[in-house]
DNA sequence: AGATGTAAAGTTACCGGTAACGTAAGAACG
DNA sequence: CGTTCTTACGTTACCGGTAACTTTACATCT
């Protein structure tokens, strides 16, 4: 009765198929349903299945080769971001309806602790890779070049990735809201973000905004909130330190929305009006946008959407269906009262 | 040279081996650098991982039932809700820090959901499972006792666990903002939340509420958003319903702090005056509450902690070492500026 | 009745590691 | 100088499934 009970405690395939009275070869064949076996078989063991709990080990499954693996590896930045936490909705939800399972890794935005969770990941043969970002440690590059599986880059558009790419052009999002700025006839501009140590779509979006800002002839003050993420309070004490600095400033451009939240709060708390005094923008159109007095210029940007699009793009190309190399999700600029109105 | 690649085009310890030249058990043991090799024998064995870029597949040690996975399972019921990014956040880093990776599961709040992740995530021989909730169908409860590996019940303390809990009393936040709220003199209160189907910790915190308001002689009307998520346009229109409703009331409890800010924009949106005409409480104390004019009166919880204690336990567990079985995070209680003024 | 075909099984080998055990060669010892 | 002890390896078997192949038991046909 108890001769082979493996250390786990599990019941294996080959018990099923002792206590069935059948050969495992047979058991497996039931199990899977494909065929070559009688009803009688299978009742007897499906009965067996059911009484003893036997639940396969895809381990085994995936280890003998015959097929991959249903793991995804998906790299994300933080969750204290509320986008990087839709992105990642999108593509879990996206991914199980496909039957595949997000295997996590937290990078907080340094290419160091993305390579060492791309190498233990690896290990696990997963079906593929998603990872935010473009920018990747030259090991990490030997190490997706080396293992040779789907990679998903999302987040800021790469035209030209590893394997392929979904997300939008956060340098042309920057431009558009800098040029729109600018067509307000706003001059001398200010953004208040966090630190990027690494080149990240941030970065992107303020070198957009500054270059469509110049090519108006207005100039960008720059202010960095160090080593702090992207949330309220940061958009709050950035804004007070940029005005601070006596800095003359009619418009503040925010890394997103929830630091240009903090500045609205701050110009209240100050007795800034808005737009009266001073212009605010942001980024992303978060789902605090909705329930503002006033409705803040932003841009759109549907990250359910894109994590959605970065998972079907990872199931197309495991099932080796044809996929375009880089996606673009696109945005729109949403004209907010936080700015002054254009000449519509 | 070519003879033996298998169909993966991956590398084996087998082929490392042979090509320093050595048997595959001299390799393994200088992979794990658990000696028993001379410091030639090591440096031939290295230079061929090297140059072949051999990564062990810790699929095969795992399955061969050596060691276990350092897989963890986690499920979250969804990301739109900052705390459980939050809560996910603490227990992916700390997980992170001891060498086991998240499998991430969204269940949409439904044990339906869970059941069925349970069972696929469990084919994975995960070293344990972190579940959110206490709420669990039959079948999951089927399923883990049979593979009888360490669980971790989330979010709603639970005195008598499947093995272990972390979390804090949802019952004794609504109990301990009832009774405040009733001590500054509230009569009327309103509660404004998302539905929940199921027995959750909202529904406890409501219950609590409910049971410290009652105790105070005072009442509460239930304005409940069907179909959505605890977010702040819910709290802005569930306000808006429960005061067309022609119920009166003095204050405002929420479910949390997200949808309290909505219900403050509808008020200040209306020309209610907080705390003159109508007090305003929420729950989670939610980084956005750090930025607001008023300070929104709210309990604080430590989700990020909530969440490295939860992995916490969890290594505990698979390591051996004893851990409580009910581990409380605890909340405490913050008064703002959005209730009046008690008698202190 | 013997030949042939087919459905329903069983047998064998293998995936990539590691535990357990075996062995050869040199060192240490009396 | 033979015995014993180490060190540094090599050999074998196994984990839990599945592909590929073989066998068995009948039914069908000539």
């Amino acid at each position: 009765m108890a001769d082979k009970i493996n250390k786990n405690n599990k019941v294996s395939l080959a018990e099923v198929a002792r206590a069935a009275g059948v050969s495992k070869m047979t058991a497996s064949r039931v199990m899977r349903g494909e065929g070559g076996y009688s009803d009688k078989t299978r009742d007897k063991v499906m009965a067996k299945v059911d009484l003893l709990g036997y639940l396969p080990n895809r381990l085994a499954t995936v280890f003998a080769g015959d097929q991959s693996s249903t793991f995804v590896g998906v790299s994300i930045p933080d969750l204290g971001n509320e986008v990087f936490a839709q992105v990642l909705e999108g593509i879990d939800r996206k991914l199980g309806s496909f039957g595949y399972q997000t295997v996590l890794g937290l990078t907080q935005h340094t290419i160091e602790e993305e390579e060492a969770w791309i190498e233990t990941v690896l290990s696990w043969q997963p079906a593929g890779l998603i990872l935010t970002g473009r920018s990747h440690s030259p090991r990490s590059l030997d190490l997706l070049r080396n293992a040779g599986l789907p990679v998903v880059e999302i987040w800021d558009l790469n035209s030209s990735p590893l394997d392929m790419s979904v997300g939008i052009n956060h340098y042309d999002c920057g431009f558009e809201m800098g040029r729109y700025l600018v067509g307000l006839g706003y001059k001398a501009l200010g953004y208040v973000g966090t630190s990027h140590d690494t080149a990240n779509a941030a970065t992107a979006r303020l070198d957009g905004f500054a270059k469509a800002v110049a090519d108006g002839g207005g100039t960008v003050t720059r202010q960095f909130c160090l080593h702090d993420t992207a949330s309220y309070y940061p958009g709050f004490y950035g804004t007070e330190q940029l005005l601070a600095s006596g800095a003359d400033v009619d418009c503040i451009y925010y890394q997103n929305d929830a630091m240009a939240f903090g500045g609205l709060q701050f110009c209240q708390k100050t007795g800034l009006r808005v737009p009266d005094h001073i212009g605010v923008a942001g980024w992303g159109d978060m789902p605090i946008a909705s329930v503002l007095q006033q409705r803040l210029t932003s841009l759109h940007v549907s990250h359910l959407k894109l994590g959605q699009a970065a998972a079907e793009a990872m199931v197309a190309r495991i099932s080796g269906e044809p996929h375009e190399t880089a996606r673009d999700i696109g945005f729109h600029l949403v004209p907010g009262t936080t700015t002054r109105k254009g000449d519509l």
